[in-house]
DNA sequence: TGTACATCAGTGAACGCGCGTTCACTGATGTAC
DNA sequence: TGTACATCAGTGAACGCGCGTTCACTGATGTAC
């Protein structure tokens, strides 16, 4: 039985226990199977405190050594998630930088569909759950903060090389990752296999470029919502919360 | 305790059993039951065969007089939100008629929104969770297939109206969706109330302001994806499956 | 240099709970003779 | 017109399961004297 665990589904297959001093390295391990574990599609609910050990080669309670209970376990796992994610936003937004942007903003629409076909069970967990609030409350502190701010700023770099935007920055980025989300979002729920990669691909595309106007000039051709009304300016305010304090929000230095 | 139950919480409060022959009459009240526990917010999780017993103010077994499983009962409940929710969206996509197309499909856009403010457990089951899959596996029965068709039609009426859309008609409608839906779904898992109504009606407006050019014309003053690519058409075809045989898809008659 | 003790890393068994579902039953009502 | 029987509508108790979590324990390793 306990052969069982060792040498069974557990990829970490693990050999004895760690010595006196390193029992911390049991952590990562655990955060590691975890990863696995979501890994496969619609693994989100199934996974649970057993699944986890069995994976990383261990005892249930032993998981209870390193994370207070389930909810600490999952945030864990799932803060790496939101910053690996936002890594991978900024690094295809730059790819449009000396170029053309609006490639740039393109890239970035990909990079997240991508994340979210490698990733599905992190997915499901980091947007299409609600969150238990383990963690900071507010948004401000979210760490998907980050996810909004990589779009803002591909946006950005799209206005400051002269091309119009449909509607205010915030607000385009908000509609921007609205849009992706409800494309993934949608799939895993009612369109299943039946939609496909290329299609989405196209669908993100063709709202990125909607949201962009193709020719930098200073004439709005397409331009719908006035960016001056109170109401709009304090949707933006919202969005926008916290945007001082990122790291590439200060273009002006 | 059987007083408990039937003066309990609820609201059905039947007085005993049917009469001879009339069994069929407490299937509606299941479903009403089912009704009112997701009319709660995030009652999703919490409808259990027990509480929507408890709610009709029946035994938990009765329920299988008239639902062979859960599955059964969910799917018979939601079938009827599906068409609630698209005869809504027609409703309002019919009220631009004669006037304007563009706010004929805002107003579909806003009637999309309270739908799910006013009934966030039924959203959240029917189009954030995975479907089980009782009842037909192909999207192009399912019954979420009126809600594309609807905004279909609603971006139909701009483009006989001569307004442009930035993206091939079945693909507007699509992105309109998956950004509407977008805005919910997000909502419900990081934003929680830190958003609000009229900001996402803004988004919402925007989004669809973005996707139909403002003055009915010849030209394409912003227009982006070209039309034609073999890749967009075959996007269309599949987005578009199934539109022959719905009942706003006959203009040409 | 030996030894009693503290600490660390981890385990097996079990608890209590809520879930979907099943089973044997009750009592009212219709029907055949 | 009575009566035995079938059917209908519904119930109380319980089953088996999986879950998060707790508890008492084991055995190796370091440390004080």
């Amino acid at each position: 039985m306990r052969d069982d665990v060792v040498s069974g589904a557990g990829s970490e297959r693990r050999q004895g226990r760690n010595v006196r001093g390193q029992g911390e390295r049991l952590r990562g391990t655990i955060l590691a199977a975890v990863g696995r574990l979501l890994g496969e599609w619609g693994s989100a609910e199934k996974l649970t405190m057993r699944a986890v050990a069995k994976e990383a080669g261990i005892s249930a309670p032993s998981i209870y050594l390193h994370f207070p209970d389930k909810a600490a376990l999952v945030w864990a796992a799932l803060a790496d998630e939101y910053a690996e994610l936002a890594r991978r936003l900024a690094e295809a937004g730059a790819s449009g930088t000396g170029g053309d942007p609006r490639a740039g903003l393109r890239a970035q629409a990909h990079a997240y569909l991508r994340y979210a076909a490698e990733y599905p069970g992190q997915y499901r967990l980091m947007f299409e759950t609600p969150q238990p609030h383990v963690g900071p409350a507010r948004i401000t502190g979210h760490p998907a903060g980050r996810v909004s701010a990589a779009f803002r700023a591909a946006f950005r770099a799209c206005e400051e090389a002269g091309h119009r935007l449909s509607v205010p920055l915030p607000q385009a980025a908000q509609t921007l990752w609205a849009g992706l989300h409800g494309l993934i979002s949608l799939d895993h729920s009612i369109f299943g296999d039946e939609s496909t990669e290329e299609m989405n691909r196209s669908l993100a595309e063709g709202l990125a470029d909607s949201l962009v106007a193709p020719e930098p000039g200073p004439a709005p051709a397409f331009r719908s919502a006035p960016a001056g009304t109170p109401a709009s300016r304090r949707i933006s305010q919202l969005i926008a919360a916290g945007d001082e304090e990122e790291p590439k929000a200060a273009p002006d230095a």
